[in-house]
DNA sequence: TATTGTTATACTCTATAACTATA
DNA sequence: TATAGTTATAGAGTATAACAATA
């Protein structure tokens, strides 16, 4: 369940253009553009076309796009199959298959647990954390747009993203 | 239990950090973080939650993440069959359906073009438009991680993108 | 009784290959 | 022959519902 979604429905309220210039909420600069909706706007059409590349991404591991996000979330340590499916916001049968096709092809492993023996923890095999390190590596490549900016942009953004993070 | 089972613990690991290799790539800090790397990891890290929402988002309107995206490309006028797959980076042959399921909605149209019979073009009808609109008016609102941020920050962040847009 | 994981079922997205109707 | 779109088929991700084992 999505927890931000329900306050932004408009049901007959003031739609968003409205609201951008009604000098309520947020700053809004000189063209009446709402700021943050600006900002925004530009970096989603920035990620937007990286995020499209990520199931050829995967697929360059022979992985499906959630079996790669399996692979990077396990890498943290031992995870219970209902945390990964609330992990990766699906249901929990769902969870069940997924495991079934990595375990095949031995990459993670269930173990039952020992305080809850309805409980099965998944954890990586060593095959399964050797890809994981090549995966995490090849996500940690900084896509042109990124590799390309100037030293000083390059600054600002980690400053920024520093402090959102924190927030 | 008191120590049992230190193997089975969720979550227990510290983040393991990934080893950049000095003397590889662009520019490196004081720290041997390459630059474009950390802003690129913090970058992704930020965006990451809010575009692993995006199902969530587009089942606000019934549709699946495909459709969702479809409809917003399907904006700008008419388009091919084969210029979206292209556009989705998939086979042609999955079109067929994606768009089958999509005109049984009523949110879009087939027709033929009148250069070449055998190419059909792809348009929004009405509702699909009316649709499309609010899509829009959706996405574009900026999730907290954005909204939260400090003018300056936000004017910066603008600033970077606008430029790196250009690039 | 409630929870964890599984099974059964159905739908969507995706790929490959074979087919059609045009060009 | 080549191209645009379709159909057939298969595998993967997703949801709901019913179920067994365990708590």
């Amino acid at each position: 369940m999505s927890g931000t979604s329900e306050g932004q429905m408009e049901r007959g309220g003031k739609p968003a253009e409205v609201r951008r210039r009604s000098g309520v909420g947020p700053s809004v600069d000189a063209l009446g553009q709402d700021l943050a909706h600006e900002a925004w706007a530009l970096l989603f059409e920035v990620m937007h076309a990286h995020m499209r590349n990520f199931p050829a991404l995967a697929a360059e591991f022979e992985l499906s796009p959630v079996q790669a996000h399996v692979v990077r979330q396990l890498g943290e340590g031992p995870l219970a199959m209902s945390t990964l499916a609330t992990y990766l916001s699906c249901d929990a049968s769902n969870v069940t298959g997924l495991v079934d096709r990595m375990e095949v092809r031995g990459l993670v492993e269930r173990r039952s647990s020992e305080h809850d023996r309805r409980v099965k923890m998944l954890v990586l095999t060593e095959a399964g954390a050797a890809l994981r390190e090549r995966l995490l590596e090849r996500l940690a490549e900084p896509p042109a747009v990124i590799a390309n900016m100037p030293e000083g942009d390059l600054k600002s953004l980690r400053d920024i993203m520093r402090r959102a993070r924190e927030r």
